[in-house]
DNA sequence: TGAAGTTACTTGCATTTGCATGTAATTGCC
DNA sequence: GGCAATTACATGCAAATGCAAGTAACTTCA
């Protein structure tokens, strides 16, 4: 056995591998084709990724400060302060100064935010049913289960 | 049980499974910080993610036409055909006519843009280690196996 | 308590990106 | 053969993004 073929040492390259036996190139390309296909769909709603993002997590963690809810949602600071002004100018969130805090903000989701969430939810379930097609309970779960090791291995935050 | 609570309906919302029971969204923040480590070290080289991700494709898989290495890269044409023309300025890779078809290219990597490759990979491969630590040989090979799954299920060409 | 350091967010600015469109080459079809 | 449709890539332009720097509000600690 070569030492290109060895899986406990480091592969020389990329094609000593090959591309399928490379994770993040198979995650790349898996998720650059789900946010694709959302930007493509909320771009008719005036939503861009960011705005999108910090929608759909403020459906499930609402009241958060902007620091954590650019973590949950992967977008910079200064991209979430602009995507925040947006949605706050349109009316589908509001943003409050901390009460103890006067420096950090509160973004809740407002009635009508929570209703351009609604909207939004089918596609992203539609996007994620369809990466999914065939492959069992099992695997999804231990899928997961990986998944979540891994963002506990390269996470900064504590969430 | 609850409706939103089965695994085998439709979830109401991104509440009901949690951000932690998302695929996407763990996928997307494992990626998010992967690309932002590799941005922020590759910048330093002059390197943009297109520029980075064509390299990297290239070193696999050379005398790719733009078309493809767009669609293996997961970026778009306009700005591959942006960032290849960057890198041929700089020597690291070069486009030939197609023989055969003459609106197409060849992209192949020169001595240059391997060499370049070369010093890009040890920070791919260390960026893959952090995200697989303590998982296992055989977490890691089902993991590969359901990623491969669903590229087949998403993605729009042969390959 | 008060000056230095840190944290939360905003803003300026340059780069990157994506969409729409343009141009050239090829293919399909009558 | 020749015209319409398609494909491959380039480019104009506006939107989105990231980095660096700025401002305001805590915190720390001597």
């Amino acid at each position: 056995m070569k030492d290109a073929e060895k899986t406990d040492s480091r592969p020389a390259d990329l094609a000593a591998i090959g591309l399928d036996g490379y994770a993040p190139y198979l995650m790349n390309r898996i998720m650059g084709r789900y946010n694709a296909t959302l930007r493509a769909e909320m771009g008719a709603l005036g939503l861009s990724t960011a705005k999108m993002r910090a929608l759909a997590i403020l459906s499930a963690r609402d009241g958060l400060q902007m620091s954590a809810l650019g973590v949950y949602a992967v977008v910079e600071q200064s991209t979430l302060s602009r995507a925040i002004e947006g949605l706050e100018t349109d009316g589908l969130v509001t943003r409050q100064t901390d009460e103890i805090d006067h420096r950090a903000s509160r973004i809740t989701l407002t009635a009508v935010g929570r209703a351009a969430f609604d909207r939004l939810w089918p596609h992203m379930l539609d996007a994620h049913d369809a990466m999914f097609a065939g492959i069992t309970a099992g695997e999804r779960e231990a899928f997961l289960t990986t998944l979540r090791q891994m963002l506990r291995n390269i996470r900064k935050h504590d969430f």
